[in-house]
DNA sequence: ATTAAATCCGAGTACACTACTGGGAATTAG
DNA sequence: CTAATTCCCAGTAGTGTACTCGGATTTAAT
């Protein structure tokens, strides 16, 4: 289990503002629907406002709402926000030096995972999950 | 950075093992080559023999060689061993009783992710690795 | 203006897990 | 017998995750 707590309810949360989408919704409702505590998901919601993918209403009838169409949010960006990197070894990190070194024989296997990976959240947006059939 | 220490100095171990065909190789010299600890080392190669996918030999001359032909090592069951799961989440674990539900909408992010990295995993065999040009 | 509902912000903390270290016993080739 | 090697078990420092807590700021409604 390698994506934590953050990723696992910020997505969840995400994907609840986004079905709310007449009105802002209000952390509360989906701190309580989730059971989770909410001052744990204002840290983790402030990670998805910080990249771009939500905006906020202060005060009374206030909340959060998606800053653009689901159809432009991507699963991948979602998950980028709230866990930072997926990568499964440092060695394949963006900005990492051994991108460039062809000399591990190991380095091939993990560029393979990320490289599946990335295919996958990279073509999955929110509107995906919330057309989704339950 | 997903991928634990035991399954990056284990990938090397195997594959070094897989390349000295011969004869058995000794812990030591896989220890020096990539500057591990021997003591660490041991701990991890136990992994791999715990899962049939080496064999040792005891006394001078002894060492570790591969049980079966390389090409029948899959990457997969070589992480599986040291890892003991690559699965994102709890909830796309083999056993978990989550997958038979289909009410959680990013349980459906997170079995893609999981299916396609075994998808990876499982096409690639130690001889892919070791027939790798460098 | 006051109140209350909400976001925003920063500090602190318990626990689990990773990545080791160390000591010593068992096996076996020469 | 000796030395090289695997095997086995116990401990431990440090890191990171998953939170809790307290309070400040904004703003709609009365």
């Amino acid at each position: 289990m390698w994506l934590s707590t953050k990723t696992r309810y910020g997505l969840k949360a995400i994907y609840e503002i986004g079905m709310h989408e007449k009105s802002p919704i209000a952390l509360n409702t989906i701190a309580s629907k989730h059971e989770i505590s909410l001052s744990y998901l204002e840290q983790i919601i402030a990670l998805l406002k910080k990249d771009g993918l939500i905006r906020s209403t202060r005060g009374p009838h206030g909340g959060y709402s998606l800053a653009k169409p689901p159809e432009k949010i991507y699963v991948g960006d979602i998950i980028r926000a709230l866990e930072g990197s997926y990568a499964p070894t440092e060695c394949v990190e963006e900005n990492d030096l051994c991108n460039l070194r062809t000399s591990c024989v190991t380095h091939y296997v993990y560029k393979k995972i990320n490289d599946s990976i990335t295919e996958v959240v990279d073509h999955m947006t929110l509107k995906d999950l919330m057309d989704q059939m339950l």
